[in-house]
DNA sequence: ACGCCGACCGTCCGA
DNA sequence: CGGTCGGCGT
């Protein structure tokens, strides 16, 4: 008996596929994991692949890190040698070696969001943008916007004709591009782009990696942005011994599993991967091993709603299970209170224990009154990803210290610095040494180094000078041999006076700052100890710009644990809390009033989706009939997703009356009808109650009087609903093809909104 | 140069 | 609501 015979007769049809395209369809739950790390210990001890010549790409550093162990355990030998990791870390990796035949230096900077905000601030401040009209926001977005799409400036700005905003955009692209390159620093989209850019100019370095990634699998395929397709299709194009494109590429995803468009994710990269690759396998795997019947055919019924899908049946043999458990609160306050509550019974009667449960969520936003409700029942919790670590000031200043240190020329990381702790310079000279800097075509750094003969700066060069001083001190030290990073970060604290001053302080707030200083040397350390190459400066700035919070989720420490939807995708939970179904935050207000409502609507259906597949045992979803949201208080209804949960599938913990009712409340969203309402007030009137008879077999998402679509009649006005037997009978009027008596479960027909 | 305070504002998701 | 920014006084 073999490691292979555990499989399903689809996964091993995938462990075993030979050369060529490999397209996975897997299904939430369907044990893709399992499947690739399978294939790669496959690959290595029955195909004579050596492991140096496989690369796995992953999103997270938390699933590439698994994906390592789990190779591990089942490979006899050389798994240290298979390249596993994310995307940027690859990228970068890449990058450190090869990046100057592009113009860059190999100790190029990583800026992380907030260092991008900073730099479209300056430059549109130096192009006299008037960001009252046209955000830093939205001109940061049409930037990554474009990247993902590997356009470039030049590209960008020609592409743009008589659009004002268009216009300022494509200026501000070409400034920020060029301060980043000035500053020799890279920003997320660039890691990608620039990578790919090497590769098209640079035909030995691509050659180089073609035959060293001679397999290649990318998890969470669904999820690649246009560059990270390209950068794949450049990488598995490489030429085999007998001179031929093997593409060895297999890639895993489930289109049903979507939910990055907005940074840049390109669906059409799964749907259209046959035609991508020529003489693709498609295996699709459909068995779930991870939910209970009852959660499964609810995920399954949701994500129906979606058109345009890769046609697909998850199916499970397990257990049926609980019905999903469904919870209308009157307030955020409530349901938060009754959920953490159910939680701790549960728990205390020793049913669970608190790591088995997870609250998700739509928005980070919605965490904090979860938080303070823990808090006070002194329950173990864990946040992921609502203030990262990293983005904490104490921390990206003392990084700062570090970056100026590694790159001098990184513009962003001086600025921040050059008056921590205060050293009496303000603003005016600090716009002085830029004018002089950008005047004489040098880095800020080193225009402080000249300090002294700049015009206007007699008075304040002697506080320049020693700052000036303080780093090139450090930046010896760095450079003597032996010299351990760990004692850096202790002679930048000193040196700079940044922790006597928070000591001296002594506020609760600064002595917070200074834990979390320690914590940053502790990763330090540990970063030297663990470090499989000589530790660097680099190495480690690296390391923590491509951290993510989700990264460090330890399921072995018993907390409850709080995220969004988003960061819960590729998890698993025993228990699971989905919160906030309302109209308006669950699909969110973005996505309803969107240009492209059909297309959006879809997207937040298919977190729903995700959220749902999390639950292994138990799934609760809840709704609160209003919450406080930016100091003000909005009246939802209820998901539609919950309406899209057939009804014998769910528990519902109010009267069923309530439940019909509670789909036709009024909804009050601050961005249109309710500010709107505030000025011309006119007096609610609530709609008509849906003419819908309580039953088992489910609800419909349109009333007497709505507009509905059916696929052959078109567009058509619903006159009457009545229940007929074990199913509704709906009459319809159709403009063009009369009145029609419809079954409700046949016709589909879909509301109009 | 810097700290305080009130006005104003923006609203999601994330490596 | 909570963060940021700009004006003002020291």
């Amino acid at each position: 008996m073999s490691i292979y015979d555990t499989l399903n007769p689809e996964q091993k049809r995938a462990v075993l596929h030979d050369k060529g395209p490999l397209l996975i369809l897997a299904g939430a739950g369907s044990g893709k994991t399992r499947v690739l790390t399978h294939r790669i210990a496959y690959l290595i001890e029955h195909r004579n692949v050596n492991p140096w010549n496989i690369l796995a790409v992953t999103f997270t550093n938390k699933a590439a890190r698994e994906m390592k162990e789990r190779v591990d355990q089942i490979v006899g030998y050389g798994s240290e040698s298979i390249w596993v990791s994310t995307f940027h870390s690859t990228c970068v990796r890449i990058l450190r070696r090869f990046i100057d035949r592009i113009g860059y230096e190999r100790s190029f900077s990583i800026y992380d969001t907030d260092d991008s905000k900073t730099l479209i601030r300056e430059v549109c401040k130096y192009l006299e943008i008037d960001t009252k009209r046209i955000s830093e926001r939205s001109i940061l977005g049409a930037i990554s916007k474009a990247k993902d799409e590997l356009i470039t400036p030049e590209e960008f700005e020609k592409s743009v004709s008589g659009d004002y905003m268009l216009k300022k955009q494509a200026e501000a692209y070409k400034e920020y591009q060029k301060r980043l390159k000035a500053s020799n620093a890279l920003d997320f989209d660039d890691l990608i782009v620039k990578t790919v850019e090497l590769f098209m100019k640079d035909k030995e370095a691509l050659t180089f990696y073609q035959n060293r990634f001679r397999y290649i699998m990318v998890d969470e395929y669904q999820d690649t942005n246009t560059a990270q397709f390209r950068l794949i299709h450049l990488l598995a194009s490489g030429i085999n011994e007998e001179g031929e494109k093997e593409y060895n590429l297999c890639v895993v995803g489930d289109d049903d599993q979507s939910i990055y468009k907005f940074r840049g994710a390109n669906i059409q990269n799964i749907l259209n991967f046959e035609k991508a690759f020529v003489g693709t396998n498609v295996i699709k795997l459909e068995q779930n091993y991870r939910s209970t019947k009852s959660i499964l055919d609810a995920a399954n019924e949701v994500i129906a709603n979606n058109i345009g899908r890769k046609d697909k049946a998850l199916w499970t043999d397990n257990d049926k299970g609980e019905p999903v458990s469904y919870t209308l609160f009157e307030s955020d306050l409530d349901e938060a209170d009754s959920i953490i509550s159910e939680i701790k019974r549960t728990v205390e009667n020793n049913n669970a224990s608190y790591n088995d449960y997870a609250i998700l969520y739509r928005t980070n936003a919605q965490s904090r009154i979860f938080e303070e409700k823990l808090i006070l029942k002194n329950i173990p919790y864990r946040i992921i990803g609502s203030v990262n670590f990293y983005a904490r000031k104490e921390i990206k200043d003392i990084l700062a210290y570090l970056k100026t240190i590694d790159n001098g020329l990184d513009n962003i990381a001086v600025k921040r610095i050059i008056n921590v702790p205060r050293r009496g310079i303000g603003l005016t000279t600090i716009d002085k040494v830029n004018d002089y800097a950008l005047l004489n075509e040098m880095s800020f750094y080193e225009a402080l180094t000249r300090a002294a003969s700049i015009p206007g700066l007699e008075r304040t060069a002697s506080k320049i000078i020693p700052f000036v001083s303080m780093i090139e001190g450090l930046r010896t030290q760095l450079y003597q041999e032996n010299y351990d990073l760990t004692e850096l970060i202790d002679d930048v604290l000193e040196a700079s006076g940044y922790l006597k001053d928070l000591e001296a302080e002594g506020s609760d707030e600064a002595n917070d700052r200074i834990s979390n200083i320690d914590e940053l040397i502790n990763k330090l350390v540990t970063y030297v100890e663990g470090a499989e190459e000589e530790p660097t400066l680099s190495g480690f700035l690296e390391e923590v710009a491509l951290v993510s919070d989700i990264d460090n989720l330890d399921e072995s420490t018993d907390n409850i644990v709080l995220m969004t939807l988003h960061s819960a995708k590729g998890l698993e939970f025993p228990y699971v809390y989905v919160c906030g179904m309302e109209e308006g935050v669950f699909p969110s207000y973005m996505s309803i009033y969107a240009d492209n409502p059909q297309e959006e609507i879809e997207e937040e259906r298919r977190l729903c989706y995700v959220g749902i597949t999390r639950a292994m045992k138990s799934l609760s979803l809840s709704a609160a009939k209003h919450r406080m949201l930016r100091g003000e208080t909005l009246y939802n209804k209820p998901s539609r997703f919950i309406h899209e949960i057939p009804r014998y599938l769910m528990k519902i913990n109010m009267p069923e009356k309530d439940f019909l009712t509670s789909f036709a409340s009024k909804n009050t969203s601050p961005f249109s009808e309710y500010r709107q309402s505030q000025r011309d007030y006119k007096p609610f009137v609530a709609p008509e109650p849906k003419n819908i008879a309580g039953s088992n077999i489910g609800t419909l998402s349109y009333g007497v009087g709505d507009n509905v679509k059916h696929i052959k009649f078109g567009i058509g006005k619903v006159t009457d609903i009545i229940m007929g037997g074990k199913d509704y009978e709906v009459t319809v009027d159709f403009p063009k093809f009369g009145t029609k008596k419809l079954i409700a479960s046949f016709a589909k027909l879909t509301p109009m909104d």
